[in-house]
DNA sequence: TTATAAAATGTAAACGAATACATTAATTTC
DNA sequence: GAAATTAATGTATTCGTTTACATTTTATAA
């Protein structure tokens, strides 16, 4: 392999000592236009590009930051990822990104990515438990975005859905559209996402006055298949069959229109489902749902983190609850 | 900010040398018992970690893989990519991932990648055509697995899928589910699958004696909206009527379904309908299609990476080609 | 001119690790 | 117990940049 001109390939070409040539480089300062011209020229021949390793390790900046997310593949971490990506381009950094093979590999990875590769800035989402003292400590190096999760931290902004507002607002709009007996498909109890939305529902029957017994609260794991489980073992037709059915997220409510197809229910005639992140499939069965402004996500975590950088302080903590959309 | 601690504070406390430090760092070489304890015991109360801007200096090696690809988000790079980052992780290497915001993009992005930061290996998947040259350059310097294009190009691998085998056999299968008159959605003229696909069919139509006159052929360029397109525009009942489609991605297959099943159409019953590439919605609505062993490719892509990096000269270049599987 | 200020360039020391080579310490051999 | 051998550690340089600070060159003023 032949290896890449340095810098000081470039003096010797030019006859110009290496901070002048670090300087035209880095476009600062003052340098006669002639040596410039005379540097760009030998730039352009060698196509010589400084090694991030050196300026790494001058600089002590890496510019690049690191996405730690469970996998890909998942509609709401892509889009986060893709509004991440598009700030760290604009800023000139790249994005290593981590996922998680198993059990606890979040918390390694986040110690990995801040204190042995030492990136700039971090963003971390739907983290699982027990990582709280990683981010903590990555905290104390560089700015950290943490998203799905309040995280009370100096060094941390942290962003996360409305979950409250959203559940209210379908709940509300299926009560509007004449929903008498809504059943809700819940989720996993140690999931937050699942509690806020939960919780918000119980508290807006409540206030609108709707009674809404402990069976019209179905199981759900937020897989596509517990929903399908749940309807196929608790839905009976009849009087008191549920007319609406507010799955707790989208995956859910697909398992559960899939059963409900298959048992001649038709959505939206006989029963209202919904759902709740607005994934992609859901567009295409017009399953009503809230969607989660997932890119802007990433983007706010992007800028965050930049301006954290340029204010080259410690960052201030932020909590940032973003809206979520009703559709269809 | 505090600073991390760095080896030499691991010699301040342990009154050893650099050298020997770095040797159990490494776990190499002979290290007296007691001394690699001493050490490790310091690492320990500091929680030092190397940096790895330094180590790539001396070592003049990243760990650092690259993934270039047009975006993040789509069924089957997402797969590539986790594909490729399991074998990663298994290398202790991270992903650098790079998108591309626009036209253009790929190939500054395939430079920056090898020639600034020095990444140790390199993929690059379903590129626009202009970055042959870029690519090439690359694999001067490391291995490069391009993905979905043949490369005859020394220093790199390509991975391409079974396209005409693919197509091929589902054109068999419909007509051995008994269709007559299959129409095929085509592809984009300039896309590398499209046209593997078309030619196959064709091909094949010819080899079984099956004529497909040029009303069979219906212009699509791989997006939903044109498939849905084509059969409003295109399809008639009545006795001429088509009774399968065979849509060259499933993007457009969705899209004709959604326009098929507008105008009354039942499917499979009235028309059999087709896709090539198994994403997740297809799975959803019970589409025949084709799935490409894309997680696969990701995998084989890192395998080879990594044995041209452990080979550690100018690594083979290699074709494969991967079979694809029909669905439903 | 010559002194003086300003502009351009150069020198040398970081940055954090790895490593060839040199040295010292501990074993073994006779 | 001295010599030879081997194991353990240390010294000093390297990797490719950046950047205070020092020096030289050029322009400006007297």
């Amino acid at each position: 392999m032949p290896k890449a001109p340095t810098l000081h390939d470039i003096c010797r070409i030019t006859g110009l000592s290496s901070a002048t040539v670090s300087r035209v480089l880095n476009g600062s300062d003052k340098v006669r236009e002639a040596t410039r011209e005379k540097v760009e020229a030998a730039i352009r021949e060698t196509g010589y590009r400084p090694s991030a390793a050196g300026r790494m390790l001058a600089r002590s900046r890496t510019e690049l930051i690191a996405a730690v997310i469970p996998r890909i593949g998942h509609h709401f971490l892509d889009e986060v990822l893709t509004g991440l990506y598009y700030q760290a381009a604009e800023h000139r950094h790249h994005v290593l990104v981590a996922m998680s093979r198993g059990p606890g590999e979040e918390a390694e990875n986040i110690r990995q990515l801040s204190f042995q590769r030492r990136v700039d800035g971090m963003v971390v989402a739907a983290l699982e438990d027990g990582c709280e003292e990683a981010v903590a400590e990555a905290a104390r190096h560089m700015p950290v975005a943490v998203i799905g999760q309040k995280m009370k931290c100096p060094g941390v902004c942290s962003l996360v859905i409305d979950n409250a507002a959203g559940a209210r607002a379908m709940f509300r709009h299926l009560l509007g559209c004449g929903s008498k007996r809504p059943v809700i498909l819940c989720g996993p109890d140690d999931n937050h996402d699942a509690c806020e939305r939960l919780m918000a529902v119980k508290a807006e029957a409540e206030k609108c006055g709707i009674p809404l017994p402990e069976k019209r609260f179905w199981t759900g794991d937020f897989t596509r298949a517990s929903g399908e489980a749940a309807v196929t073992a608790r839905f009976r037709p009849g009087p008191d069959a549920p007319d609406a059915i507010f799955a707790l997220n989208d995956n859910m409510a697909l398992g559960a229109r899939a059963a409900l197809l298959k048992r001649g229910v038709r959505i939206p005639q006989d029963l209202l489902l919904a759902g709740f992140d607005d994934i992609e499939t859901a567009a295409y069965v017009e399953l009503s749902t809230l969607r989660t402004p997932s890119r802007r996500i990433g983007e706010e975590a992007g800028k965050w983190l930049f301006s954290a950088l340029e204010a080259s302080g410690s960052p201030d903590a932020l909590q940032r609850i973003l809206p979520v959309e009703l559709v269809r």
